[in-house]
DNA sequence: CTGTTAGCGCGTTCAG
DNA sequence: CTGAACGCGCTAACAG
């Protein structure tokens, strides 16, 4: 096997025992070196090129210095708000364990396994929002795991989330689409079928737009169309084009609906931004800003959730916030104006 | 503290020595075990919740478990890369971390150090096309460090790589465009400025799209225009589009070239797979199936590639294949057509 | 054939 | 600043 550099072998090399060697590392409160000691330590490591062995330490420590990210790899949301927890985490000396699935739940109790095994110290996960499993919040207090959910449990005081405000997000869009247009605002809400059903942050969206709408002395008008990526219903699209009073102004709750809209005015030659304009409240698919031209959104800022989480995972870890303190985290939304 | 199950507590229960639980637990050769014994440990374990301390296995053994991906975030091909890569990992048991950068390389220098500190086995990494290092290459050798480059190191035989063929993945996508219409087809060929310059990738497909042309009987027709997303020079595409003989069939190297042509088409009033074909070599930016009409193209295999290195490194931690052993692994590429 | 013992791996920590 | 114990599991050598 590899020879190994330990600290024994520095701690000979400088002249001391081990402990030195560690407190030296550590900055041990309750061990003081002397500078000279201290100069000869840090020499010895620097010849020999010593490093930790982060596996004993992390035993004898009992953490692992590592957080679990659990999330969708096929949904592009998630990687966002892991770019910002795993650049906090980072910078805090720890790092970032991916568990991607594709809807498998089940994985998701794995994580339980591995908190037990030590191998992480806690979790976050990036859930649907209207994601509330009440076995998997058990199992998280049972075990007294750092954890939290970003986008989940948005109606669970009991479990830590970072969520955004939907109904807020949707009155900036309008806010915005109305400074733009002066076009009474349409409202096109998606949803996942096969039933007529909204997500919590939907309802927010659409408890929104109606406050939005009567608070500025407009008649709300909405509709919902079912979502279908593999055969969307184009002439259905068409035909609610085809009704609209233009110039009009569409808010759509999904980027998918803002597509299909463009869809039906390129079938229908109208010019987007001009005949029709819209305007989306979210980016689940990313692809916003390349649509022609590109549309414009309230975005749910997830870079930003993920760094709120690591930060009070880090904080669970440290003992700063007790794990019983499971207050929400509030985030603002983004406006993403991208017509030129 | 929380009181920890250990092997010990385990033993005592169960009316034996902890090198029977350890041995029960790893099917350890050379330690036989009655079935009886064998089962009231298991039961033992069952009762108790015991879950043996990673860390603790870890540092006997030398082995984190753990790999490291790196890569930039920003790039969607790095997650889809990473999809396959984990996949494969967690069925061997083996966990991932997440090392993602916006394009900071010296990042990488420190996965050097996790190596050196036991906390990574072996790294992967999602690199450019023309990426290769020869520092990278030196300490990784030198550390004798399991590495797998994904797209890198195309022209060093001293270093592990990924590899899609280019050249051909080029001459699939003239098949599918000749048998679609007919046209000889033109290649835009884009570049990332300032000057004109191909990185490794770009000059297999030219030489492919020159082979192709020439076993055609046809006369080779290229252009090349500089890629700036910041403020893509729309009226150099509508010229271009101008001068094209139509129907018009064009392959791009980067769909960053079909794009531009849809946005000319747009202007110019002309309809896409009409009055221009338009057919790309990638899908740098993950619209391609977005677009509208969706947009047709030769694509890099990004989860299979992460699979197999999961797959090879693997076999270097093992012991299977012999870190020597450099060998370019191959992928062919996949053709995605989308026109309805 | 079945099981035990003791030492190891490596860094941290606390009493002296 | 030192010495020794500790955290937890693995395994070679050894014993019944």
């Amino acid at each position: 096997m590899q020879k190994r550099v330990t600290s024994f072998d520095v701690a000979r090399k400088a002249g001391v025992s081990r402990g030195v060697v560690s407190a030296v590392l550590n900055q041990t409160a309750g061990i003081r070196v002397s500078e000279e000691t201290r100069a000869a330590v840090l020499q010895a490591i620097e010849e020999l090129g010593y490093r930790v062995d982060v596996q004993a330490r992390g035993m004898r420590l009992g953490r692992s210095q590592c957080f679990a990210a659990f999330g969708n790899m096929d949904n592009p949301l998630f990687l966002q708000m892991l770019q910002g927890f795993q650049k906090h985490c980072t910078q805090a000396g720890y790092h970032v364990l991916l568990y991607g699935t594709d809807q498998d739940e089940a994985a998701r109790y794995e994580l339980l396994e591995m908190f037990r095994e030590r191998r992480i110290d806690g979790i976050v996960s990036k859930d649907a929002t209207q994601y509330a499993d009440e076995a998997w919040a058990q199992a998280i207090q049972e075990n007294k795991i750092p954890y939290i959910s970003v986008d989940g449990y948005a109606e669970n005081e009991a479990v830590c989330s970072v969520l955004m405000d939907y109904k807020a997000s949707m009155k900036i869009a309008l806010d915005h689409i109305w400074q733009k247009t002066s076009s009474s605002p349409i409202y096109m809400e998606v949803y996942s079928g096969p039933a007529y059903s909204l997500n919590w942050g939907d309802r927010q969206r659409r408890l929104g737009y109606e406050e939005w709408m009567i608070e500025h002395g407009l008649n709300p008008t909405t509709m919902n169309r079912m979502r279908n990526d593999r055969e969307p219903n184009r002439s259905e699209w068409v035909s609610i084009l085809r009704e609209m009073e233009l110039p009009a102004a569409v808010v759509c709750n999904w980027s998918y609906g803002a597509r299909r809209i463009y869809e039906a005015c390129h079938e229908l030659h109208l010019r987007i931004g001009k005949d029709v304009y819209v305007m989306a409240a979210d980016n689940t698919e990313q692809v916003n800003a390349y649509m022609i031209p590109p549309l414009s959104a309230v975005e749910v800022p997830y870079r930003q959730m993920g760094e709120l989480a690591a930060q009070r995972l880090l904080q669970y870890v440290t003992g700063d916030v007790s794990l019983a303190d499971t207050t929400t985290i509030r985030v603002p939304c983004r406006l993403e104006i991208r017509e030129n």
